[in-house]
DNA sequence: AACTGGATTGACCGATCGGTCAGCTTTTAG
DNA sequence: CTAAAAGCTGACCGATCGGTCAATCCAGTT
């Protein structure tokens, strides 16, 4: 009631509820939900259990929280299309967009894989309502892309889920692209090199011709 | 005495380790390896946590042998390639067994996904050593064919990233899947369906032409 | 200085964790 | 048959789990 209106709310809670966040995002995502321990996640935060739990109400609260926060940065992906753009530069775009929230969020992309791994049990709503309208109406236009011939007639949603996955795959089995390509991390050029491989092959594996794909 | 008259060496030991298996594959699968409880494996499997760990040793040793088993199944389908093999044929047989492997062991890819996602503490090694050796060997073979005009000149590793995960997918975000697709399960020929969509769309976006492929 | 309301945290709770073990039952060997 | 071996499990252990709470701290306000 009584806020304060102009100046800072709150300095240091701001600050504790940010290190919370982040040292939650990374515990959550390596372990799940079951297997992330508050006591975990509060020596990644470097504050004692109690500061945490006083913060975070509860453990399942916190989570939520992280997946609300995920799936908002999802959602600020997900812009609409008329069956009148472009289907190159929509498709491309949607790969690249995909491939930057991986990039530039990948704890919570590895949140998101957990959570789905283990039955998505906080998120079936989501899945089955918001999520599964949005491809739906994706579909249609893709169909209809087709049924013009500026693509080949293949199924919108597999083609949905592969861009999904081949995205996501580099924030959920970072372990192992690293391993395999004996690196530390990836880099910059590294991302670039393949968000283009990937608008390479998918645009043109369904019969989709840019005129801003040189080659 | 006169219980059994088959000549089996261990009649309930091998039916009750499988079922050890089975159950501890599916809860380490859904939670992790710290999510994943023996009183979970157990109730499972529908016996006494004691009898859990009167077969298993440990919770260690029990998540190890599940990844032994799984990294078996998945060495099993990795066949050498040469440079005078049909690209498409090799490239295609690739996805087809690799979806088979998805479709076959969920379980087991959804333990590997759980692995990978905690960082692969326990397969490191394998990542690091057997599976980049194959990797590479794999990526020579693809370059020769790209340099004798039979594929375009895509980088091998990001094909393959592109395979296991567009395949990996059905297995591990199977929960979001079926929330999308409103399905409980999917049926045979959804994955025919999948797998050539699959087939379709990376061997014509590498430039590859099969002549089995026909239309 | 006294007051005050949020921020902080050590101590503690019952439940569950992985694991051990003594003792029971069943199977097998002689 | 008996005895040994193997299969099995309830009871229990110290550690850790998520969560509560009372006590303390601290920055403003009066």
């Amino acid at each position: 009631m009584t806020t304060t209106s102009t100046p800072e709310i709150t300095p240091a809670r701001r600050r504790n509820q940010s290190l919370i966040l982040e040292a939650a995002e990374q515990v959550f995502a390596r372990h799940g939900y079951r297997g992330a321990s508050i006591q975990a996640i509060a020596e990644a935060a470097g504050l004692p259990k109690s500061n945490v739990l006083y913060y975070a109400g509860s453990k399942r609260e916190l989570y939520v929280a992280l997946l609300e926060r995920m799936m908002n940065r999802w959602n600020a992906m997900l812009d609409d299309i008329s069956v009148d753009d472009d289907p190159a530069e929509v498709i491309e775009a949607f790969i690249r967009s995909k491939m930057a929230l991986t990039r530039s969020h990948p704890q919570g992309s590895r949140l998101f894989a957990a959570e789905i791994l283990q039955g998505a049990p906080f998120l079936q709503e989501y899945l089955r309502g918001e999520l599964r309208d949005w491809v739906e109406s994706r579909a249609r236009v893709f169909k209809q892309w087709a049924a013009r011939g500026l693509m080949d007639a293949v199924d919108p949603v597999w083609l949905i889920f592969l861009i999904w996955s081949a995205t996501q795959h580099y924030a959920d089995f970072e372990a192992q692209v690293l391993g395999i390509t004996d690196r530390t991390a990836l880099a910059g050029e590294d991302y670039q090199a393949i968000t283009d491989f990937l608008c390479r092959v998918i645009l043109k594996g369904c019969g989709i011709v840019s005129q801003r794909l040189s080659e």
